[in-house]
Parts: C-alpha cells; sequence; structure tokens
DNA sequence: ATACCCCCCTTTTTT
DNA sequence: AGGGGGGTAT
C-alpha cells in the first residue's frame, strides 16, 4: 500500500473510505485523478473484484489516463474495469439489452447532425417556418426532455410545456418531437441523449435488468460530478441503490455544461439523497502558485450559488497576472506569438509548456496566423473531429448501412454519392411510396420496379444488390477486408482517387488513414471478434483527440476552455476578454448563465502552473465584419494588486480602421479606469468591401461557333470562363463532354451541347 | 441531373 | 470570413 505514502491526510482519508456514499469536493489542481485512480486501486487490492467496479469519466480521455495510472498500480486486473463515459458505457450496455427495449443490438447512434437533417426533413414536412422551428431550437429542446426523462407523450400532456409553447408560437413541437422520436426508432437509431435516456427507460421498464446491473456494479465511482443531467443522475442512482457504495467527485466550481443539461444542484444537493454522506474536500492546490490561486479564488467568490471551499496553495507567490491590450485580434494573436517566442528562450521552457485558451472556436484563427508566421508549432484540440469530415462520414455511412439498412440518414447520404443517377427525385419518391405502403425505404429500395419507373428503378436496383453483397461479404471478413471492399466497390475510393485538387487529395489521404485505423483494430490480439460492425459500435462516440496520431509532438496547444478542464500547462494564455465575447453575448440574460462563463473563466484560470496571461483585444474581426470591443467585466472582479498591465503595444496602422493616428489617446489609463477601451473614430460597425474577382469580358467578336467538330488541341474561348484550350472529349453524340483548361480558372468540364464556345484556331 | 451562383446565417461551449 | 442551402442556368 506504498501508493497511499503520497497523499495528504484529507487525500488519504477519502481513498480508504471505500463503503457507503462519499463526495469529494476538489478544487482546482488538488489531486483529483490521483485519489479516484488510488482509490480504484485501493479498492482492488483490498480485494474488490475489478468487474464489480464501474468508473464514469466525462471524457475517453480521462478515462484511458486513469485506467494507464490504475494498471501501474494493480495490474492488468484494470483490464476489467468498466471505464469509460457514460454514452460509452452504457451505449455498450445498450448493445446487449436493446432487444428488450425494441431496438436491434447494432442499432445506429445518430450525431448531431444526422439529428439535425432528421429534424429539416421533418420541419420540411409539416410545412413549419424554419425561422420560428430553427434546427438547433427544436434540437435543444428535444434534447432538454430527454435529458429531464419527459417523453414525446409526457410532452404532449404536460400543460405547462404546451402553454409556454403556444405562447412562443410553436404548438407543433409536441408533435415534432413525436415525428422525431418515431423516425429515430423506425431507423433503428439512437442520438446521443437516447443513449442515456434509454438505459433509464431499460432499467425502469426492465427490473431484472436493473437487479442485474445493480449486483454487478457493487462500486460505482463518477468524476466531473457537477457535469452531470438528471438523466444521468438518475442512472446512478438506481445503479448504486442497492449497495450505496457510490463515490462522486467534482468542484462545483467548475460546473460549465449547464448549457447542455448539466445540473449544479446533483451536486449541491447531494447530501439530501444520502444522509449518512461522508464528505472530503480538498482544498490544496498542488498546480498553480499563490498568485495564480488568488486570482482564481477572487473571481469566483464573485458568484452566489457555491459550496464553501478555500483553495490555497503553498508554492511561491510567483510571477503576477499579466493582462495585455491589443488593438485587434491580429495583433493579439502577434502579441501572444511574440510572448511565447520569447518565454520560450528565455526561461527554457519547450513548445508543450504553454496553451492558448479562448472562448469560442472561431478565436483559433488569428492565433494560428500569428503563430505560423513565427514558425511556431501549433496543435488544436477539438473543432472538427476527424470522424466529422464528409469523406470520412461518407464511408462511415456505406458501413452503418451494411449493419442497418435501416439507417435513414445513412441511406440519404450515398444512394447517389458517388453519382450513380438517383438524383432528389427519385429519393423524394422513395419516401413517398415507403410511406404509402407502411414499409421501411429498405424495403421499397429492395423492389424498385414495383415503386419506380425504369430507367431510376435499374439504378435502384443495382445500389440494393451492391449493399447487399456489402452484408454478405462482411459476414466472414475481418473489419479491415470489409472495409477496404467497400471503399472500392461503392465507387468512393476511386471517385476521391480522380479529385486531382489539394483537398482531394487530402480526402483520400483522410480515407487511407481511416483505413489504417481499421487495420490496426483488424491486428489486435486482446479481442475475440474482429468484424467491422464490431469496429462500428462506438465510433460515434469517439472525438479527435481520441485520434491524436502524435499526442508527445512538441507544440503549442489550442483549445476552447471548455476542452481545457482537467489539463494544466506551465504558461497559459486566456484570450479574448472581451463583453460579448467572454462573457458570451449569450449569458447575459441570465445570473445563472452569467455565473457559468464565470466559472468557465475560473476554470481557465486554473490550467496554469506558473504563468498566467489574459488578453483582449479593442476591435475584432465577427462575421466578416470589424466591430469594436470592451473589456471584459470579469477583468474588473480581480484584484488589481495581483496584476501587471501591459499597454505597450502600439496601434498598428495596417488592417485598423479605427486607428486615426491620433495616438496620445491611447496610452493606458489609471487602474479605475485601466480596462476603459478608447473611444474609435467610429462606433458603427465598418463594412469592409471584398476584391471582386474578374469576371471575363468576352471579344468584341464574340459569337458561339458550331461545335460539332470540335477537337482535342483547339483553342476557345468562352463566354465567362475566358480563353482555354481543349484537353479531351467524352460521350456519345449529344451529350459530348468536353474538357477544357481555361487560362483564367483552371480546368472544367462542359457539356457541348450547352457551352457557348467560340472556336479561335484548329492548330491540329 | 448537375453545376454554379447567390444569399443567408453563423459564433458559445460538446458527449 | 466561410459554409451550406436553395434557386437557376447548363
Amino acid at each position: 500500500m506504498d501508493y497511499l505514502q503520497g497523499l495528504n491526510p484529507e487525500q488519504r482519508a477519502a481513498v480508504e473510505q471505500t463503503e457507503g456514499p462519499v463526495m469529494i469536493i476538489a478544487g482546482a489542481g488538488s489531486g483529483k485523478t490521483r485519489v479516484i485512480t488510488y482509490r480504484v486501486a485501493h479498492l482492488i487490492r483490498k480485494g474488490v473484484d475489478s468487474f464489480n467496479i464501474l468508473v464514469l469519466t466525462f471524457t475517453n480521455k480521462a478515462a484511458r489516463e486513469m485506467r494507464e495510472r490504475i494498471t501501474h498500480v494493480v495490474g492488468n486486473e484494470a483490464k476489467n474495469i468498466w471505464m469509460g463515459t457514460f454514452h460509452s458505457v452504457f451505449a455498450k450496455l445498450l448493445r446487449v439489452e436493446a432487444e428488450k427495449i425494441g431496438y436491434p443490438s447494432n442499432f445506429t447512434i445518430y450525431d448531431t447532425d444526422d439529428s439535425k437533417s432528421v429534424i429539416r426533413a421533418i420541419l420540411k414536412e409539416m410545412n413549419l417556418d424554419d425561422k420560428l422551428y430553427s434546427v438547433n431550437f427544436v434540437l435543444n429542446r428535444i434534447s432538454a426532455s430527454k435529458n429531464n426523462l419527459i417523453s414525446w407523450q409526457e410532452y404532449q400532456k404536460n400543460e405547462q410545456i404546451q402553454a409556454d409553447d403556444f405562447s412562443s408560437g410553436r404548438g407543433q413541437m409536441g408533435l415534432i418531437y413525436q415525428n422525431y422520436a418515431t423516425r429515430c426508432y423506425r431507423a433503428g437509431a439512437m442520438d446521443f441523449d437516447d443513449l442515456l435516456y434509454k438505459t433509464n427507460e431499460l432499467l425502469k421498464l426492465h427490473p431484472e435488468v436493473l437487479n442485474k446491473y445493480q449486483h454487478k456494479f457493487k462500486y460505482l465511482m463518477v468524476d466531473e460530478y457537477q457535469d452531470t443531467n438528471f438523466s444521468q443522475y438518475l442512472i446512478v442512482k438506481k445503479l448504486a441503490a442497492v449497495n450505496e457504495n457510490l463515490c462522486v467527485v467534482g468542484d462545483d466550481a467548475q460546473s460549465i455544461y449547464a448549457f447542455r443539461g448539466a445540473n449544479i444542484q446533483n451536486i449541491l444537493n447531494f447530501e439530501k439523497d444520502y444522509p449518512d454522506l461522508k464528505v472530503f474536500k480538498l482544498e490544496q492546490n498542488y498546480r498553480s502558485t499563490q498568485n495564480i490561486v488568488h486570482v482564481a479564488n477572487s473571481i469566483i467568490s464573485n458568484n452566489k450559488e457555491q459550496l464553501k471551499k478555500n483553495v490555497f496553495s503553498e508554492k511561491e507567490a510567483g510571477d503576477k497576472i499579466k493582462v495585455m491590450r491589443a488593438f485587434s485580434d491580429n495583433e493579439e494573436g502577434k502579441m501572444v506569438a511574440e510572448t511565447i517566442m520569447q518565454d520560450r528562450s528565455l526561461k527554457g521552457r519547450k513548445w508543450h509548456d504553454f496553451a492558448i485558451l479562448y472562448r469560442t472556436n472561431a478565436q483559433s484563427r488569428s492565433m494560428e496566423e500569428a503563430l505560423r508566421k513565427l514558425g511556431i508549432p501549433y496543435k488544436i484540440y477539438g473543432g472538427l473531429s476527424f470522424y466529422q469530415r464528409k469523406e470520412i462520414k461518407d464511408l462511415i455511412a456505406y458501413f452503418r448501412l451494411t449493419f442497418n439498412p435501416n439507417d435513414e440518414e445513412a441511406l440519404k447520404r450515398i444512394i447517389n454519392y458517388p453519382r450513380r443517377g438517383i438524383g432528389d427525385t427519385t429519393v423524394d419518391r422513395i419516401i413517398v411510396s415507403a410511406d404509402q405502403n407502411q414499409i421501411s425505404l429498405w424495403e421499397v429500395i429492395l423492389e424498385p420496379s414495383k415503386y419506380l419507373d425504369g430507367r431510376t428503378s435499374a439504378a435502384v436496383g443495382t445500389f440494393a444488390t451492391m449493399i447487399q453483397s456489402f452484408q454478405v461479404l462482411s459476414k466472414t471478413k475481418t473489419a479491415y477486408e470489409s472495409a477496404v471492399y467497400i471503399a472500392q466497390h461503392s465507387g468512393l475510393l476511386k471517385d476521391l482517387y480522380e479529385d486531382k485538387s489539394v483537398e482531394g487529395i487530402n480526402r483520400h489521404e483522410n480515407i487511407q488513414e481511416l483505413l489504417n485505423g481499421i487495420k490496426e483494430f483488424s491486428e489486435r490480439e486482446d479481442i475475440e471478434e474482429k468484424g467491422l460492425d464490431i469496429f462500428m459500435q462506438d465510433i460515434a462516440l469517439l472525438t479527435n483527440d481520441d485520434n491524436d496520431k502524435n499526442p508527445d509532438a512538441d507544440t503549442v496547444s489550442l483549445m476552447t476552455i471548455h476542452s481545457s478542464k482537467g489539463l494544466e500547462f506551465p504558461q497559459v494564455y486566456v484570450v479574448g476578454l472581451e463583453e460579448n465575447l467572454f462573457p458570451s453575448q449569450m449569458s447575459l440574460n441570465s445570473r445563472s448563465d452569467l455565473e457559468e462563463e464565470r466559472r468557465l473563466f475560473y476554470v481557465a484560470v486554473t490550467r496554469a502552473e506558473t504563468k498566467l496571461t489574459i488578453s483582449y483585444a479593442t476591435s475584432r474581426f465577427k462575421f466578416g465584419t470589424l466591430i469594436s470591443c470592451e473589456p471584459s467585466r470579469f477583468l474588473d472582479e480581480i484584484d488589481a494588486k495581483y496584476l501587471e498591465l501591459d499597454y505597450s503595444a502600439k496601434p498598428s496602422t495596417s488592417n485598423n480602421p479605427f486607428f486615426d493616428d491620433d495616438r496620445k489617446a491611447w496610452s493606458g489609463g489609471k487602474q479605475a479606469d485601466a480596462f476603459s477601451k478608447p473611444k474609435p473614430a467610429t462606433s458603427a460597425p465598418v463594412k469592409t468591401t471584398s476584391i471582386l474577382a474578374k469576371a471575363h469580358i468576352p471579344s468584341a467578336n464574340f459569337k458561339p461557333s458550331d461545335t460539332s467538330n470540335l477537337q482535342v488541341g483547339m483553342e476557345v474561348e468562352h463566354e465567362r470562363f475566358g480563353f482555354g484550350k481543349v484537353l479531351n472529349l467524352e460521350g456519345n453524340k449529344p451529350d459530348i463532354k468536353a474538357t477544357i483548361f481555361f487560362k483564367e480558372i483552371g480546368q472544367k468540364q462542359l457539356l457541348l451541347k450547352f457551352a457557348k464556345l467560340y472556336i479561335i484556331n484548329n492548330i491540329n
């Protein structure tokens, strides 16, 4: 039990209290992960069967790291622990039990894009105004309902909800919810929220199943408990009801997911659910200097509702917190990049000692540009995940359809990609036929001649046969063999291979990368089943940091504050501290939203170990328009004695329409108005005009020639595309397609029967 | 059926 | 600024 030696008394007490309900309030940087991992290790050392332990984390990454650290202490036993995110753990459980609630065990998991697409289709069908019923609004409303375990039936019956919807003119919401749920069910699909919602349904309708897992999971631990929603809360409560060996770990000050349905009350009220609860508070911060901890405390003290705790550091006081003012977003990036450059050589840092944190993903651009200019290597976390790329989603849609032919979103995505002559009209006809005959789209597709006319019916039939061949094949082949076969025979690989543009090559490489990933999976020795269906099972739940090829590379990290939770860096830059950006404009309407923003700021600040720099710009581009910005109210909330203001930046004349050469006005003021914004010359947004691409002006004598005898090598002029040379001709009589290289715009394909071309010469 | 152009909206955060 | 959807010419 030597691992207990490295813990402070409070940490150790929390580790050793293995029985009964336990709540650990862990301040930022207080060794929370250590405590959880050692607690699990301790359980196993004490003789608890690792199969009886369930650990729920917030990210896959956290789960992976914990498992590694536990393995370090207890060895291979760690493999048997059920450990993962709520979504992945209960997806796994649902795969086993799905049939009990009417789903196939190979159900598809719809991601947010799939959900939105379903909603779009429903709105269209119901003829609803998509301004009033915006897709985001509808999805949020459905999501919130599911997270509060309100079924569509209850939604329609609930008077309060109905009154709300009607008063906002959205009386059809209940019906939309019903249609959405029905459609997902029909498609054998669950969305993210369903994974929790349906788990609740399963445990409620099937006491024998509940009982089974209650006895399986004798010990439960939940990390980041402050971020759980009602649906998650109830699953945990039910599973723990028999043994009550439930340990939750969290920090109410770091609750930043209320927008997604997380309920901070789950942690604030935990004591009421378990009166014999043992509470441990971890208050010593081992991560940051005293100055950083003081700043963090002074920020969070502006929030009203919180659990009392006193986070302190015994490290050195450290540097003051630097506040930088820039005059534009680009300049902010430049200042950050330059100080990173300086500090690296001055203090002998590595690139990976630095992190730049921002409120919104859109802010990454100005930072990237600045880093690139100075040749600083960086890596962006979050943003578009590998699995969200179009080409990856396309190939995966083929896989999805192979294993679940009812998956309508997958079907719609690929039925005409690559192009096989099945257009929107045909797809609409298939949908109508399916509705009329009360059958699935797939059933229509299987017998196309019954519902469609000759030419389209043949194309659809070929498509169906192809998918069926994938189904047969995948039953016997490994994941890799099946995947390669499907990528080739769907025509997708060829389609991408033929695209020689930079993006096309990139897409082709991405597909190869996915196939490589599947190959690795196929070659794994620790799993028995290696079919493509197994690989597919939780692919929808993977995020991009699960696909990090080179996690140890020495690069500066860029990410949103949300995705920085749980991480730490010696030097941290928190950028964009401006009103309407941080705090976000959306949060200004309610106290609780504003408090969440403040907690977010708290999270950002507490990522820093030794040096923290905060910056803001007085103007920035938003939606392609330059706007002027005021410093964030959060800056005023920090006690000035911890701050060091750097107003040395001189506004550069380039790209700054606000700057009117009146430099005197820009010198830093006193503390009272230290953050007050210099008045710009213009207060209204300044529209920037884009440079128009020059259009080709046809020659004076331009008149379309007869192109029936057009030959490769001829030089031609097009009304809009300008001068070009014929590279290739293909196709038959009326539908001859010409590939022409135009001087001004590059290669194009034109149908001769439509294109108006003037033949200049006939060199051949 | 397809390709291109224009206009709209976006930007809060993510499993 | 950039991406997506819808409308229109090819």
